[in-house]
DNA sequence: AGTATAGTTAAGCAAATACTTAATTATCAA
DNA sequence: TTGATAATTAAGTATTTGCTTAACTATACT
C-alpha cells in the first residue's frame, strides 16, 4: 500500500524553494512570465509547472495580454500557515522570555 | 537529468499533515511515542520516521526514560515560517483595509 | 532465563514530485 | 503567409516521499 492522495494545500505549495521564490519577486508586482522566470536557471515548462500549482492553491492569479501571461500576487491563502504558525508564537516568545529573565540574574 | 538534492528544511518537514499534527499534539506537552501515536492510523515505524524529519529539522529534541522515547516540541525553527509569511501579512491587510474602505463607502 | 513492551532500523514498494525535451497553441510582426 | 515570441501541454524519467512488514535493540517484568 502506499500513502493517501495528498491533497495539495497552501503548506505543500510552498515547501518548494523556487515556488517560495515566485512568490517572493511577485510582491514586487504584477508579472508576465518571462520577468518573472528570469533569474531562475530552469526551463519554462518547469516556471509554468509551478505557477499552475501555485494557481491550484489560489496563491496567484493570472491575466492575459496578448501573448503574455501576466501573474499576480493572492497571499490570501498564506493567512492559514499565519494561522498555524502563530499557535506556537508564544512557546518561543517565553522560551526567550526565561532566556531574558537568565541573562538578567546572570548579569 | 532530475531535480536537486531537495535538503530537508523547516517548510518541507511541516508540509506534511501528519507532521503538523504531531506538533500539534505536542503543545500539550513532552509525551512517549505511543501516546502521541495513539490517534493516528498508522503504524509505529510510520511515526517514528515522521519524528525523525521533525527531529531532523530540530522541530522537536528526544529524551530516553527506560525503554520509552519522550519527545518534546521545540518550536524554535517556526520562526523561519512565521518570518517568511511576516512579509505577506501587510498585502492581505491592505486588501482587507480596501475592502473596508468599500462596504464603507457602500453603507 | 524467558517473555512482553517501546521503539527504531532495514528493505521494499506505489505514488508523487520536480524536472527534462518535444510538440502545441496563440499572438504579434515582416 | 511566414516566422518569431510567449507560454502551455504532453510525455518521459530519476528521485523522493510516505507508507508497509519484518527484523532488530533495549529495557522491564516474572
Amino acid at each position: 500500500m502506499a500513502r493517501l492522495p495528498a491533497t495539495r494545500d497552501v503548506f505543500a505549495a510552498i515547501a518548494d524553494p523556487t515556488r517560495r521564490s515566485l512568490l517572493d519577486r511577485l510582491r514586487a508586482g504584477e508579472q508576465p512570465v518571462k520577468q518573472l522566470a528570469a533569474p531562475f536557471e530552469m526551463s519554462a515548462p518547469a516556471i509554468s509547472q509551478h505557477l499552475s500549482v501555485l494557481c491550484e492553491v489560489g496563491l496567484v492569479t493570472q491575466r492575459r495580454v496578448g501573448r503574455q501571461r501576466f501573474y499576480r500576487l493572492n497571499p490570501e491563502p498564506l493567512q492559514q500557515v499565519a494561522d498555524w504558525v502563530a499557535d506556537y508564537e508564544h512557546f518561543w516568545s517565553d522560551k526567550l522570555a526565561s532566556l531574558g529573565d537568565y541573562l538578567e540574574e546572570e548579569s
